[in-house]
DNA sequence: ACTGCGGCCCGAAACGTTTCGACGAATTAT
DNA sequence: ATAATTCGTCGAAACGTTTCGGGCCGCAGT
């Protein structure tokens, strides 16, 4: 593959002039400009990003780091982020971290071997230790999105994940549900713990009591959802209505519904957190506390690529930036009379 | 960041006999060794893969570029890609082609310049031009998936398409249909022409004329086959059923019925290539010729992987490998009576 | 006419690895 | 006892860039 100094002696010049040339540094005449320019063309040169990289101690690399790349949320997520960076002259690494802390810092430590220019993270650890691990000095600069590590520096953009969990909840509540069940992702993750945290609050606001055993955290996944749902649905006292800690949950707990031959809303309300793909298909049309993810990920890769940018260290103190959810309506809920299930629907 | 240097230095050995404990090669002296390991640890040590992926003239990262990474098809191949990677000690990048042969000739350039040991690809192109570009010799090794590329001297795996559409035209034409409308991707793009074709051969098999205007070749898109979807059944003589040459165009095909107030499938049948995500919960469940992308995924990997592993100059030949796509049966198609719309449905 | 100064270009070092050839010491063969 | 071999280790070159300091030339200022 063409080199650097194929190009110098087939243009007749030194390699810093091909080096000042390609980036427009320092004073070169325009006829070396053009000797040089025809040259690369003629040996089908192309730059050794490697090279540069290891020159530069910098690469144009953005890794991303998510807890599933299958979950729709997380695909937008990417598309945005590789919009972002391909406009800005980077290309991202995606990583899978299935939302264990272990395999993510492994992860992180693989893109900082890479000399990434920067990490765009869904965080699913916390503790002091795992925050101290993030905040290692010899790290790239970093980004959480999504999920937020309490007490860490570092930049964060989210969404209020409580107000999204209250949201729904009262909605739920004004419908006149009183046996409200949640599920949600894994213990430690923080946007799991959050939304059960708004639920419990909203319950508690409300004084209604919530029982144990309809509130469960699993993890996101479909799958998990199906089997907790269908244990709450199977349980001595069955709720009239669950909310998913999230659009995978949601579905897979509708599904779950529809398999034990509910019906829904007629017999069981359903709620979730996060847009549900193909929402307009789905039927029922789930009723959802939506994130303005586009919105969330073009701030997260804008401050990122500042914090590249600058090469004063670190200079911005962290920031964080919390989105409202906002609902949008479907019609998997329905208002309920009293204790009897079936009752007239509600817009 | 700590050297291979300060290892070398705290450990009271030379950098060269660090290198060697550290990749297992020469022989060492256990004494040494401990001595080197624990340097390692002592000063945090981790080596530098851009130094290395220069002197190796190759890096540890697999490129993958896909056509529209927010298609679920697509998700679930990164997934399964990234997990074959892992194992094997490698990480991934993703790029956006948006369907687009320059564009992706453009990523494909960016990631050979990165050094990536391999590319996962799903062409966009085509042509003799297409084709001599995707065959230069300073390419690293590179397999095609799903997208082929005819005549192109590259691995291949994918799914038989023509059969695909067959299967699903010929259950159509078994139910009584002789209006089918098929909507695909973009002319040009291989997946959506054979799909195409295949639905021609079997229409013309049956001795059913194909209007042109029931045919159409849009984009992979929702709100493309939307649009396209209202042109037709809003024609003079719309169609008792639609086709979709992908899992997102037969919903966005759905969505437009719906929109239309048509019913589905008592008033269209509606029927897509690709399984299509959550179809548990999209009513009506829509029937697909799915294939099966883990399966196709592992194999491209597993080839991939083996021609990166070889040293040897592309060893084997262009190999191969079409699965078949099988038939979901959902209950988005109906049985037609002569010409009259309504009829009883079929299992 | 000599000094000073810009404009243009170049040589060489550095980034952090891997690897080849060589070298001293210890062991074995002659 | 000496030569040959092996073992453990090391120095140095190389991968392809960027960049710093400096050199050469011509032109303006004194």
């Amino acid at each position: 593959m063409a080199n650097i100094r194929d190009v110098a002696r087939k243009a007749g010049v030194s390699i810093a002039t091909v080096s000042a040339t390609l980036n427009d540094r320092g004073p070169v005449s325009e006829e070396t400009r053009r000797r040089v320019w025809d040259a690369v063309k003629a040996v089908g040169y192309s730059p050794n990003a490697v090279a540069r990289s290891l020159r530069l101690g910098k690469s144009r690399l953005i890794g991303v780091v998510l807890g599933d790349i299958t979950n729709p949320f997380c695909t937008t997520l990417v598309r945005v982020a590789e919009e972002a960076a391909l406009t800005a002259d980077y290309s991202i690494i995606v990583c899978n971290s299935d939302d264990d802390p272990e395999r993510e810092l492994r992860l992180i430590d693989q893109l900082r071997a890479q000399h990434v220019a920067g990490i765009l993270l869904t965080a699913s650890g916390r503790g002091p230790d795992y925050t101290r691990r993030l905040e290692r000095r010899d790290l790239p600069p970093l980004v959480t999105i999504d999920q937020r590590v309490e007490g860490l520096d570092r930049d964060f953009v989210g969404v209020d994940n409580r107000a999204a969990a209250r949201m729904l909840t009262e909605y739920l509540i004004r419908l006149g549900h009183r046996r409200i069940a949640m599920i949600s992702g894994r213990k430690g993750l923080w946007t799991a713990d959050e939304r059960i945290a708004g639920f419990r609050e909203t319950m508690q606001a409300s004084g209604i009591a919530v029982e144990s055993a309809l509130c469960i955290q699993a993890a996101y996944r479909s799958d998990m959802a199906e089997k907790a749902a269908v244990e709450i649905l199977t349980g001595t006292a069955p709720p009239t209505a669950i909310i998913g800690g999230n659009n995978v949950i949601a579905l897979g707990a509708l599904q779950a519904i529809l398999a034990l031959g509910f019906r829904c809303p007629d017999d069981i309300s359903v709620a979730g957190i996060d847009d549900v793909p193909w929402s307009g298909l789905v039927r029922p049309r789930v009723t959802t506390a939506a994130q303005p993810i586009a919105d969330i990920t073009a701030l997260a890769m804008e401050w990122l690529l500042a914090r590249i940018a600058d090469p004063r260290k670190e200079s911005p103190p962290a920031r964080s930036r919390v989105f409202q959810p906002y609902l949008i309506a479907g019609d998997s809920c329905r208002a309920v009379i009293a204790h009897s299930p079936p009752a007239p629907a509600v817009a």
